[in-house]
DNA sequence: ACACCAATGTCAGCCACTGTCATCATGTAG
DNA sequence: CTACATGATGACAGTGGCTGACATTGGTGT
């Protein structure tokens, strides 16, 4: 399916992950990535969106682990319940990857572009939880605060997991932060 | 202050929500806005960060009533009782530009790159309200939480206040989504 | 009068990103 | 076996966001 190395794509996101490591984001030309890859510029853009977006590239898997669980959930479990089985469901899947994780998420928050693409993923991902809800029979309001609390609860979670100083599973942080959200939401 | 026209900063600022208006956020050159204003494309990045950031600002006028609100709480008040005092607190600050909010955020909401600093801010505003949180004794995954329930509140009530559909006060989304918040994370 | 200052102008340049056309190995039809 | 269609890549020019360096200018303080 064509006569060059095949890869490609996974070349320049290597090259890409290790220039943006190496030397920082703002440091690394596209230019430079497409030279470590033995590509050219211009097939980097056939490739990615822009220079952002090769650090996101299968984010989407996560987009469905979370909507399938959830429309997946038992018919009788409450919204919260149907989160909760997203969440726990996400745990596996990052536990894996722990050091690869670490290192792309120490890339993101040191750049302010990254970090605004990384939000986007995010209310993206809300959108989808708030439209597997609604699948459900949730109204849309009560869609839409589920699911913000869902993905909110998960950004949370990850902060705290990729800390150092925090070695516990991601179900665990997960855990924590509902019983807080449940302390803090219990009537007086 | 100077032997120029004064108001810079404010020319470029209404020049540029013009054009974005008239023909769109992409198809607005800073060489354009400029012109408008009687100024150079240079002057424009002295005064705004980015082409982006012309419209956001004055944001941080919402960060300081969310904060001081939340800090000046009474000492008895729950987490919960506080956000919300923050977000009755914006109500009117928002009821009273409704025609100028709704022209912003149509032109925000047609444009990916603008909705990305859109999302950034309000990130900035979690960490702010998560930081006056913990000035009331709140522990950091608490106020984490806490805040992100409030942002996400706000975020949730002001995309219903914007449409069209739904003519009521602020406040009045505020509390359906506050009711709905409660209603989910009710003990079955 | 003089030096100083603060906001703007001018100019050159980098780099992200795009449109367009040429190129070339592979698969397939003839 | 040849010819052509195909899909990925190369080559090249161009736009526009953004920055650095230096000059300009009119008001301010001494």
């Amino acid at each position: 399916m064509g006569r060059w190395e095949p890869g490609a794509l996974g070349r320049m996101q290597q090259a890409a992950f290790e220039l943006y490591a190496e030397r920082g984001f703002e440091q690394t030309t596209v230019a430079d990535i497409a030279e470590r890859a033995g590509l050219t510029e211009r097939t980097f853009f056939r490739h990615f969106a822009d220079k952002r977006e090769v650090l996101f590239f299968g984010s989407e898997s996560l987009v469905d682990l979370f909507t399938t669980t959830i429309i997946d959930a038992p018919a009788d479990a409450t919204p919260l319940q149907a989160i909760t089985a997203a969440l726990e469901a996400a745990g596996p899947l990052f536990d894996e990857r722990r050091a690869g994780a670490v290192l792309r998420q120490s890339i993101i928050s040191a750049n302010t572009p990254l970090m605004e693409r990384e939000l986007m993923k995010m209310a993206k991902l809300t959108t989808a939880v708030a439209a597997a809800l609604r699948t459900r029979g949730l109204g849309e309001l009560a869609a839409s605060v589920t699911a913000d609390l869902c993905v909110g609860i998960f950004t949370i979670s990850f902060q705290r997991w990729i800390l150092p100083s925090n070695p516990q599973a991601f179900g665990d942080h997960v855990h924590q932060a509902l019983a807080e959200l449940a302390a803090i939401t219990a009537a007086p």
